[in-house]
DNA sequence: GCTATAGTGGACTAAATTAGTCTGCATTTG
DNA sequence: CAAATGCAGACTAATTTAGTCCACTATAGC
């Protein structure tokens, strides 16, 4: 099946909320009531996202989390290697005891790299703001622009998008 | 990390050994036997792809299982979809009480749809006897290609290719 | 420079998923 | 009809993932 875990799903909840504040500092508790999740997973998925490097933390008072670049500068690939690690269908067994390396190197994986960065490349296609703003989702459905990004993403997204 | 299941390693490990007995019905104790799998294990993922129209099953006394198409026209999107279930990336988190399609369709849906779709299309293009035969992964190394087939790639499976 | 607010790191627990096993049924051949 | 073989699906065990917690570090403002 192939599927994100749900904390890449958060992420991608979360960095919804920082693009409709776009540059301003958010705390952890306002995401988490934002997206219902709770502020613990917030701040473990949002430590991930910093590590990755697409948004910066602040401490202190009037610490937060921002994001550092516009949504449409960040892609898929970047979020899901953020909370999952490399993207790589991993077609081997782990663990084995004799690596088939000693034999004249893994017979498959050469092919299996293929694949991965063929899938690693239309997921760097896909920016975040196409993934979630409306209005590149729906060009043709008209909506009161003034609130798009600041209340209704933030709304939208709070239902945990089906 | 986009990991494909064990099960579906086992599968591509069946599959390399059902292709060097082309055409020949195999038992689910011989496959057991080659891939250092149980054969309830064995059973179970072949009963997966009949389903899936990979390979063919007989049963009664000279029965087993056979590859129904030579190993160049299966690929790798059809096994692991015999085995995980439709390749998607589901970004969506399931049992949502209130779908969004209910507001304007998915906010989200059109570009993983998209994703999706590269990415079955990378996995379309990889056909079995690519993955596992040396003679296409190694064509500068040379071995007796008579045992090739039957004894060698049975022999490289066993070891669960790391 | 103390105190309140905010993020960090990592261990720990609980929940969900996946893998593997078992048992009884169905089908084919001799 | 009996032996060999696949089929279906329930069940258990193992593994993975999600979520929680706690002690620590950093910053701002008084």
């Amino acid at each position: 099946m192939l599927r994100l875990n749900r904390m890449t799903d958060y992420a991608i909840l979360l960095l919804a909320v920082l693009a409709g504040r776009k540059g301003e500092v958010v705390t952890s508790a306002t995401l988490a009531h934002h997206t219902q999740l709770n502020q613990p997973t917030v701040a473990k998925i949002a430590k991930a996202l910093v590590k990755a490097g697409v948004v910066s933390a602040e401490r202190g008072v009037n610490g937060g989390y921002r994001l550092v670049r516009p949504a449409n500068e960040v892609n898929a690939a970047e979020v899901i290697e953020a909370i999952e690690g490399p993207i790589a269908l991993t077609a081997c067994v782990e663990g084995v005891e004799e690596p088939c390396e000693t034999r004249h190197g893994c017979f498959m994986s050469g092919h299996w790299n293929e694949v991965n960065s063929s899938i690693r490349e239309a997921l760097e296609r896909v920016t975040l703001d196409r993934l979630f703003n409306p209005e590149v989702m729906f060009p043709d459905v008209t909506m009161s622009n003034d609130k798009n990004m600041n209340h209704d993403a933030a709304d939208a997204t709070s239902q945990k998008m089906s």
